[in-house]
DNA sequence: TACTATT
């Protein structure tokens, strides 16, 4: 029915509304289809936009592949059809060879007829340096199981060599990124848990777990009405600020003493509950006599005495700082406080888009960024029903951009409002509705 | 660096 040497091949940029019997004609004309399916999802049948295919004749696929692969674009999409083999084939891994402690003067052909015995070589290049020499290693193939020693390596010493002829698999390319990085890590010294925390990054992450205070007093507080919610969010806000550079403030998360620009500057009574380890308060516990709105305050940012002789509710003064706050920064501040829904329960991201209007994309989002951080900096906004951090394939490092679905626009246009040109570090938030579908219809 | 896919 198939070729053995049939190849099967990966289809992307698909229009979700193609099935594989829309397909079928368009890839028929290249031969006769052994199997196409296009990919769902397992939970939820979704059609993923792409598919696999597989000819009965090799050739077929190699023509369906320099006919159609990024040449031309189906209906709907912005990018043009991706056609080529699927990633299962395994081109370029578990069949490369490294080859290393070659003889400076050894060439291809030299390289060639020392492996040819083990079967058929594909590709034998030279690496070699600026100067044209032989780096002494090469990029070969020939058979070996994984696990099982080259019967070459170590078999001989080349003329010049240092030591005895090495042979082994050569990096996927996902190791190799891997040992780049690795390299990039030391230097930086990333990867040291320490710097995670108070490195470059260290005031973002800070301004993150203020915004975790804020948010664990808007869910937990059972007597907190929405405004508490809102004025939560606006204190990450203004920490979040502080954080950007914008504001000449330092940020003391423990502290408790910072207080954003514009707004009263009398002295600040000392926070009352303890001061966690993360530089944030605890919540005080309900019983304790104090009003259910101060866990709002304990994030280290408290605009407001809260003894003030002049103004009774917390919350009310709280309402005003940001006001205040938002009179100062208008661009960033003034559609908020109307599109606040009341904070909800995290849905577990079954669902991948919102409604036309809810879905943003964004980018320049810093290289930590997951899923979570991405959904934790969106949730003020509304209900977040679906945030991804698009990550590459072969390193699972993010991309630096990513989606965030709300379940209504005004939410999404809120995030958009106040979250698009976020400074974090050098770089500001990009944040913009996701591309329509059909490019053509305006929105 | 730019708009979600590899059973």
């Amino acid at each position: 029915m198939k070729d053995h040497d049939a190849i099967k091949l990966f289809v992307g940029q698909i229009p979700r509304n193609l099935e594989e019997s829309d397909l079928k004609p368009l890839f028929e004309e290249f031969g006769r289809i052994y199997e196409l399916t296009v990919l769902k999802d397992r939970f939820t049948g979704m059609h993923k936009g792409c598919a696999f295919l597989t000819y009965c004749a090799r050739d077929s696929a190699l023509k369906a592949q320099s006919a159609l692969h990024e040449q031309k674009t189906l209906p709907g999409m912005n990018r043009p059809i991706q056609v080529k083999p699927a990633d299962s084939e395994g081109r370029g891994e578990d069949r490369k060879l490294f080859v290393g402690m070659l003889g400076k003067q050894q060439s291809e052909d030299d390289v060639r007829r020392l492996f040819e015995p083990f079967g058929q070589i594909e590709e034998c290049t030279i690496l070699r340096g600026p100067d044209g020499a032989s780096k002494g290693g090469f990029w070969g193939a020939g058979g070996a199981p994984h696990g099982c020693r080259h019967p070459l390596h170590g078999s001989q010493t080349m003329p010049g060599a240092s030591s005895s002829l090495v042979v082994k698999f050569a990096d996927t390319d996902k190791e190799r990124t891997l040992r780049r990085m690795h390299q990039m890590a030391g230097q930086l010294g990333i990867f040291n848990p320490m710097t995670i925390q108070f490195g470059a990054y260290g005031a973002y992450t800070q301004a993150i777990m203020q915004q975790q205070a804020a948010l664990m007093a808007a869910a937990q507080g059972t007597c907190l009405n929405p405004m508490a919610a809102i004025a939560a969010a606006q204190m990450q806000q203004m920490a979040a600020f502080n954080v950007s550079g914008l504001v000449a403030a330092p940020l003391t998360p423990s502290s408790g003493t910072s207080t954003p620009p514009g707004i009263s500057t009398a002295p600040v009574p000392s926070i009352a509950a303890p001061i966690g380890v993360n530089g944030f308060s605890p919540l005080p516990p309900q019983s304790n006599g104090q009003p259910a709105s101060e866990p709002i305050y304990t994030n280290g940012i408290h605009p407001y005495p809260a003894q003030s002789p002049t103004v009774a509710d917390p919350l009310q003064q709280a309402y005003a700082g940001m006001q205040h706050y938002a009179a100062a920064y208008p661009a960033a501040y003034a559609p908020i406080s109307q599109a606040f829904p009341q904070q909800a329960p995290i849905i577990p991201q079954q669902q991948r888009e919102g409604p036309e209007g809810c879905n943003l994309f964004i980018y320049h989002l810093p290289q930590e960024f997951g899923d979570a951080e991405l959904t934790q900096m969106f949730l003020p906004f509304g209900n977040v029903i679906s945030a991804k951090v698009f990550v590459d394939r072969a390193t699972n490092q993010s991309k630096c951009f990513g989606f965030v679905s709300f379940d209504n626009p005004t939410s999404a246009q809120a995030a958009i409002q106040a979250m698009n040109g976020f400074q974090i570090g050098m770089k500001r938030l990009k944040v913009q509705l996701k591309r329509p579908k059909d490019a053509n219809r305006p929105y």
